[in-house]
DNA sequence: GAGCACAAACTGTGATCACACGCTAGAGCT
DNA sequence: AGCTCTAGCGTGTGATCACAGTTTGTGCTC
């Protein structure tokens, strides 16, 4: 465990299923696959240079599938080809970040609204679930599963939508902002976190109402902007 | 000219400047810039397969550049690889065209209330004469340049509202829908459209009123969805 | 003449090699 | 000791080869 890289891999063994990849598509795509789950869940760290031989030697493949899925995530932002001749994670100034925000307001408020009526009683329940383990996570001040069970939470809230391609765009933001709030908030803890606007969010969507889920995922967006964008460079 | 691919590379020549690609990035870069405005354009065709050695050879590259630019494209689902072991551009269903509107109207919408304000009186005449063009080319029934002014329109706007990341993905939509909106425009005709949403948005951004081209910008991309998404199948 | 089987050509994928460039660490000089 | 130049290593990139799978086209059989 003291590498999470290769902790999750090689790729041919059953712990790829850990990260939700199939076993039987192009290698290629369980690369991108895998490290776009990586990315999301802070394994690496923003500014972090990545090369195709070395991720290649630790997932036990050739260099052809990495540098593939790689160039895939250069398209998602999520990495950045610099004029060195180097592949790594971007450094997110503070307009990045905002940029992203203010994005992933518009997206993942017309999601919010969408999803509203669609989700049945069991998967309410579910999200209330998800809502106080964040609760937990805050307390016992452990920002991994905090961070683990907020993305749980709100891309079931998105996939709801029944917008496909709206989740994969809202995902690949995601996947770029991950990084930052992994970095920061294991940095600075995460004392200024509540949960409440999940609540609104949950409450929402129980009345069935769009209009109003769509302004509680805002809200719960616009308050956690703030702290992260204070920190950002510039 | 009679096949227009060949009549825009090999990428090497100054001919590649008439896409806007730049000359010195690495080859793989240049083929998906070139090949994403080609898309855009319409030079492939709904459901066509394209081969990565038969692009490579009208390209005069090897296999390598065109393979990673076909892979980028997958990501952004402007192609689609197929179980049969080939890629193709899409073939759109109604539901998929109209899952891309819903988000094309969140996204251009916030970009167009970002844009106003930020455009000079010269930027909105030049609007005024892309406007005009498209008008003619309406009148000549010439779809090619009708999309191209389009385009060229909406993107001006979307590019002064100041976020790379909203405009990248803006063009990554449009990307998706071109071939299908060249196609169809080409089979069809575009007797239907108008000018007057132009020119609305126009107004609202000569007046800086933010909510107003938001409004604008929408009601132009609703004004043109049903006419499309009736002709696709499902 | 119609249907089937086999073969040839094509597809994307993975792996490997050669190369030009940027960086770095070490040697040699002042 | 401090600076400079150089040689080596690591980087992404482009090209080529081998392979498994699919499709297509042809020639044979019934």
């Amino acid at each position: 465990m003291t590498d999470p890289v290769a902790a999750i891999l090689p790729l041919r063994t059953p712990q790829s299923a850990a990260f939700g990849v199939a076993d039987s598509e192009p290698l290629n795509g369980r690369v991108y696959a895998t490290l776009r789950a990586q990315l999301m869940a802070g394994v690496f760290e923003p500014g972090e240079v990545v090369s195709i031989r070395g991720l290649a030697e630790k997932l036990g493949t050739s260099t052809m599938p990495v540098r593939e899925a790689l160039h895939r995530l250069i398209g998602d932002h999520a990495l950045e080809a610099r004029a060195n001749r180097t592949i790594a994670l971007p450094l997110l100034r503070r307009g990045d970040y905002l940029a992203v925000c203010d994005v992933r307001l518009a997206l993942e408020g017309l999601a919010a609204e969408r999803t509203a009526g669609q989700l049945s009683p069991d998967e309410l329940d579910r999200l209330d679930e998800l809502t106080a383990g964040m609760a937990k996570a805050a307390l016992a001040d452990d920002p991994h599963a905090y961070l683990a069970l907020n993305k749980d939470f709100h891309l079931t809230v998105y996939q709801a939508a029944g917008n496909p391609l709206l989740l994969d765009l809202i995902e690949k933001l995601w996947t770029r902002a991950g990084p930052v709030m992994n970095y920061l908030f294991r940095h600075q803890g995460l004392a200024m976190q509540t949960v409440s606007p999940h609540e609104a969010i949950i409450a929402a969507l129980r009345r069935a109402d769009g209009e109003a889920a769509r302004l509680a995922v805002q809200r719960d967006i616009r308050e956690a902007t703030p702290g992260i964008a204070a920190s950002l460079p510039l």
